[in-house]
DNA sequence: GCAGCCATGTCCGAAAACGGCTAGTTTTCA
DNA sequence: TGAAAACTAGCCGTTTTCGGACATGGCTGC
């Protein structure tokens, strides 16, 4: 079996560093610096041998999240990602992205949104294993109380994520 | 759940405009004009969705308040009312109707009154949740050292009330 | 299969805070 | 000195708050 090929790409950010991985142009792999090991292996779960080759301007995804970061909030839509999860996670992560930013929502009306009104901690699960923070925003899903609960990358990012986004935090 | 039908109706008097709701013919709500946002919140979480109907004349009610505005003051004792209290402010609300116009209780009196001398503040706060002012006459009790104290639609028309109806004030 | 883990939400009971007070001090002025 | 104002500690039903126990559903690892 011969290694899957994948360009990675670091960016710096007010919040820390990113790390995103591609194949193509398709974002399989986003996540702050200090999770990518994790991360790594998550891919080599998925695709076996890698070959990865490291890529400073990042192509299109580099590009729109360079202009996320400088405000354009919505340039993160039209990117494509190969997130590869079960039925479920696809329905949450799909569900996640039509969330505009600076939006939030909570994990029950996110459970409620994808018909399972009491699947609520399942799409906690789900949204804890989101393998492309920032582009899919699991960052603006937040307890039903208004806090901020859990974040993947820590609650200081969620928080400094939301906002940068303009959101209304109780 | 299809919403409850009531009659509102806006009232001038000298001590400023009054509002009062009822359902058919019973009493669920009067106060003074700019306390009503509050009134009405509570008729909400009583009977769940509202359909009111601006009536200019005012029914039974109607007739008995402007009886009790030109002098018979007695004109209010057989207006039948629908609060919807506690045991406890059911019993402090029914000994209030008992006071005839012109008199007046102390809180501890009230207390004594209905069983629970000590039973002072909780007193007071039953009184400061009247739903039906001055029909259910809360403001025919004062401090016992004769002070009016407090009264949900000021004490000025409390005095103005009281006076109205000749009491005499320390 | 199946047991156990969770970036939650809801419910319920206990505890504390809150008044449209009052009776008893203590303080404050004249 | 004395009257009046300023405090205080009880008072008790209601409201608010807080914490723990549970239901929950998909995932992971044995």
């Amino acid at each position: 079996m011969k290694p899957t090929p994948l360009f990675f790409t670091e960016l710096d950010t007010p919040a820390g560093a990113i790390v995103f991985a591609r194949r193509g142009e398709r974002l399989v792999a986003l996540s702050f610096k200090d999770h990518w090991p994790r991360l790594r292996k998550e891919l080599e779960r998925r695709f076996g041998a890698l070959e990865l080759t490291r890529d400073a301007n990042g192509g299109q995804a580099g590009r729109a999240l360079r202009l996320y970061l400088g405000g354009d909030l919505g340039a993160l839509n039209a990117l494509e990602v190969d997130t590869d999860g079960t039925p479920f996670q696809e329905k949450v992560w799909s569900r996640l992205r039509r969330i505009p930013a600076g939006a939030t929502l909570s994990y029950a009306q996110l459970a409620r949104a994808i018909g399972k009104p009491s699947a609520v901690r399942a799409v906690a699960g789900a949204n804890a294993r989101n393998p492309v923070s920032v582009v899919v925003p699991c960052h603006r899903v937040i307890a039903s109380d208004g806090k901020l609960s859990g974040y993947g990358g820590g609650v200081p990012r969620k928080r400094w994520l939301l906002a940068h986004e303009g959101a209304i935090l109780a």
